[in-house]
DNA sequence: CTCGGGATGGGTATCGTTATCCATCGCGGA
DNA sequence: TCCGCGATGGATAACGATACCCATCCCGAG
């Protein structure tokens, strides 16, 4: 391959000539295969630094590995995500892998499709799926070829592994607090038109709400507006929510990010938080926690669940064929959105 | 190739006896090539669908284009980012080609310099990187060889194209705002340790701080904390600040992200935003915009810097060898984070 | 002294696609 | 009738690395 400048790129000949042994031998040190001598390992090493050598990623995929892991995020615009990448490449920069991230469109499943395709298009090693919205069919159908975690669904699968957090608990500390607080009016904002499957996390949280306002015989105050986990979306909804007559005096919304709107509609609204409406989250995004914020949300921990994700994918590329499940027992970290209503 | 579930991948000898043409004349009707007819591109293109033939990127980086785009961004965390790919995508999908997203390290120039690395091992057609820290030499080293977008950064290059915004302006916007407002202890966030460069923009950010602060006779009110463009760097870096007697009464934050922890540290001290301290960040990222933190900032079109890095980069890999620099005018946007300060 | 086998290094077909030739066909002009 | 040329389709050598298989060397056992 010539570059532009005139100057052919390093190739593994270039290599093998300079230390004077065969492509094969080079090969082999690169890839710690059987059969080099340590005498052989050193020179091959001195040649490939001496003329800064690079193995050509794009050749390697023709017969072997890539040493590339991709990743879809919906979008990278949550801050969640962050959280969950930074253990994620903590764990494969050990292993000398490197991801590469793209672009899902939030709960757009054909363009989550396409996402996906490009990845397999090239050749990744293996892949992380983030909240996929797509059917599982077609997951299956993609991990079946290609080493595949899924991060934040609940069907299970005997070709992928899982990492996800309970949302069922979750949820449940959620409004179990702000009942617990004194609100009887809590609504909650959802994602919509992503099909009624209990697989999708939303979905279990949006259930595990109604379930428990009704075990606690508030079935009639349920209210639930679905847009989507977005500040977006959540502005919207808490628009539409803080409308209503009565209005609400608690929000329990799906993500920190459609909380977050959910806080800009409150205040828009000239109301308080928490004095007149208190505003909960879900994920525990790190930047929760600033003292303007002060969130009170359910944690996650995305480093953990990355971390996990990134062994998990290096065990699947290893060679394990048996299916793992992992699940983290979410928490409730109370801060300062939540208190109990005005006495009315 | 064959897949693990032991089904060969379509390709294009498939797709070739299928239609019972050559390989040659599937590819040529693949690249749109000179010397396809009508006829035969249609019956090829059938065969394609019938199949569902996708073409390899990693074949096609062996001797072709792998219709990928690099992107480097020093963390994903920073919701600017996300404004800027939001108009990149947009431009690169209209021409059928995929970003990929790698993460440099937050001002780290290792670290960035290896996730260039890895765009190049992998055969990218083009590389935007966000904020570089790295060298200008080695900044142009690799655009010689690959078609480079340079975003938010001041140096000149006949090789690579620049977008950004005038920072110098911006700066001089932010500061004259808070001076106008009546402040006179008015202090800056930085970022630290990356050298005196001024191509790098947070440089621009603080010199312009200085200069305008000089002008107006402030000159013995500078106060620069040098941390990071993060929560994390606004935060310990306001602590700081706060901490000093008499405390500043306003804060210009180089970043939002900055000026997010900032906001958290004042909050924390127990003074209020923007009674005992205004706070100004820069980037207008959308979140900014939110009702509850209303923050006072600089608007650089995030979304039509990003488009235009996408057209860009296309022309460039259209063959466009003339090197481009374009230059947003930023703009204040006076939110609710910053007023008059208190009278004593 | 030969033989067998482990250790080491190398030859080479192969992956899927592109780009550079080359071959063929049909048709109009000399 | 023959020649030349444009239009079209195909054969084939790369691209850079890997992995299978084979050759060689050395050493101890029989």
């Amino acid at each position: 391959m010539v570059t532009r400048d005139g100057r052919r790129r390093v190739t593994i000949s270039d290599v093998a000539s300079h230390a004077q042994v065969s492509t094969t031998a080079v090969s082999k040190v690169l890839r710690n295969a059987y059969g080099v001598s340590e005498a052989m390992r050193a020179k091959v090493q001195a040649a490939i630094d001496e003329l800064g050598y690079r193995p050509h990623a794009a050749a390697r995929a023709m017969r072997g590995r890539t040493f590339t892991i991709g990743v879809v995020l919906p979008h990278i615009r949550n801050p969640f995500f962050a959280d969950i990448l930074d253990g994620f490449d903590e764990e494969l920069a050990a292993a000398r892998y490197q991801a590469i991230i793209v672009q899902g469109g939030s709960s757009d499943a054909a363009a989550e499709s396409r996402a996906l395709d490009a990845l397999v298009d090239r050749q990744v090693d293996g892949i992380l799926i983030v909240a996929p919205v797509i059917p599982r069919a077609r997951l299956e159908e993609m991990a079946r070829n290609t080493p595949t975690v899924v991060l934040g669904r609940h069907d299970r699968s005997a070709v992928y592994d899982s990492v996800l957090d309970d949302d069922e608990v979750g949820a449940e500390l959620a409004v179990e607090h702000l009942i617990a607080l004194g609100h009887r009016r809590i609504a909650h904002i959802s994602q919509k038109g992503l099909g009624p499957s209990v697989a999708l996390l939303h979905t279990i949280r949006a259930r595990t709400y109604e379930r428990v306002m009704a075990e606690h015989g508030l079935a009639e105050h349920i209210a639930v507006v679905a847009t989507s986990y977005t500040e977006e979306g959540g502005y919207q909804a808490a628009r539409e929510l803080l409308a209503r007559t009565p209005r609400p005096t608690a929000v329990f919304a799906g993500s920190d990010q459609a909380a977050f709107g959910a806080l800009a509609a409150v205040h828009e609204a000239g109301l308080a938080v928490p004095g007149d409406v208190s505003v909960a989250g879900y994920d525990n995004a790190r930047v929760t926690a600033l003292a303007h914020i002060s969130l009170t949300t359910i944690d996650q921990d995305g480093a953990i669940m990355g971390k996990t994700a990134g062994r998990l994918l290096l065990e699947r590329i290893g060679g394990r064929t048996s299916s793992v499940r992992f699940s983290v027992t979410p928490t409730l970290v109370a801060r300062r959105s939540t208190a109990p209503p005005a006495i009315r």
